[in-house]
DNA sequence: TCCATTGTACCGAACGATTGGTATATTGGA
DNA sequence: TCCAATATACCAATCGTTCGGTACAATGGA
């Protein structure tokens, strides 16, 4: 059964999409309100904290679609290289394929920071906890497997730091096919 | 023979570390400014085309920086080890041991592309370049190489992204002291 | 069934503050 | 006497924000 969305939904979605395109602090008011199709004032509506409440918001859903595309099939059950197909495939839809970027790194940039306090490490340790228990699932010590998760975010976020830079998805296209490999095989 | 800084100089320098710390939209003229020392009408007599400039000739100074610590020691002569663990050395000082953020990063978000156009390409090609020619030197076949170049500038962004969002340089610190094995061992 | 009331969604216009930028004047060392 | 360097004063534009208000649907007592 649809879930019909409210037109605030869809605005934070806008926001969020608006945010991950310019960061928090040329993501203007005037940008927000075009890419929502709403008036600055409405926008004051649905987030009365203004700006800081848009950043919150559109935090807040990027976290649930990571948990979606990304934490929820490391994290679920069944074959573990089955799960990290679909994780690969959710990283790709989440991240558009290389093309947009992530907020754990335009989030800690500029004046963002103040606006979510702790929102970008909050993400970043969900990620680094659920790659860690699919590295120790797969056979390796507890502390390898630590290490390992953290490879993974750093190439996650490497990688769209330098597609972005190169503009081309090709690294990050790469990094996808090789993280599989970084989480399973042993010896580094 | 130490050369002297003119004050130019020495505002180019304090005006890099801002956008740094900042990104290129939330320095603003005024922190500029404040952490120059400068009034804004002398930073105009520096940088006639007033933000832009200064974007322009920080990226430059980044770059001076980054070729002075990273790519002389990788391109340069002598004993390949000694070169990786002065590109190491280097790296910690450019990155101030993973506190400081890249330019790479920084200036492909919001609306610094427009005001150095290229410099963060550059800056990430000149960077794979570099790594690509030491890989090759170890003894990887030319399209290895370029991967495990490739690799190596994901790692180092990476890490300084994720160090950032987690308020810890642990994570550069780990990334730096892999490095080198990354590069010299075969089979990744 | 009527209609006053309330709540939701939205907007245009304006707010004070700050943005990046300029024009003109003054200073001070070579 | 230059002229680089800095100060003072100002500008239009945009920033994030607030105000006063409209349109409309839902509610509920008489």
């Amino acid at each position: 059964m649809p879930v019909i969305k409210s037109s605030r939904d869809e605005a934070v979605d806008a926001i969020m999409r608006e945010f991950r395109k310019f960061g928090y602090d040329a993501a203007s008011l005037s940008r927000l309100s075009a890419a929502t199709g709403l008036g600055k004032s409405s926008l004051y509506h649905y987030f009365p904290n203004g700006k800081e409440d848009m950043a919150k918001a559109a935090g807040a859903r990027a976290v649930e679609l990571v948990v979606e595309a990304v934490i929820e099939p490391l994290t679920g059950e069944g074959d573990l290289k089955a799960r990290l197909n679909k994780t690969t495939t959710g990283l790709s839809k989440f991240y558009n394929g290389g093309k947009s970027s992530c907020l754990v790194d335009l989030f800690t940039i500029g004046e963002a920071e103040a606006a979510t306090p702790g929102l970008a490490k909050a993400m970043a340790e969900a990620l680094l906890r659920a790659f860690a228990g699919v590295a120790e699932e797969a056979g390796h010590p507890k502390k390898d497997a630590k290490n390992i998760a953290e490879r993974a975010v750093i190439e996650i976020e490497g990688a769209l730091v330098l597609a972005r830079a190169l503009g081309s998805t090709r690294p990050f296209q790469r990094m996808l096919a090789r993280l599989p490999e970084l989480l399973l095989e042993d010896g580094g």
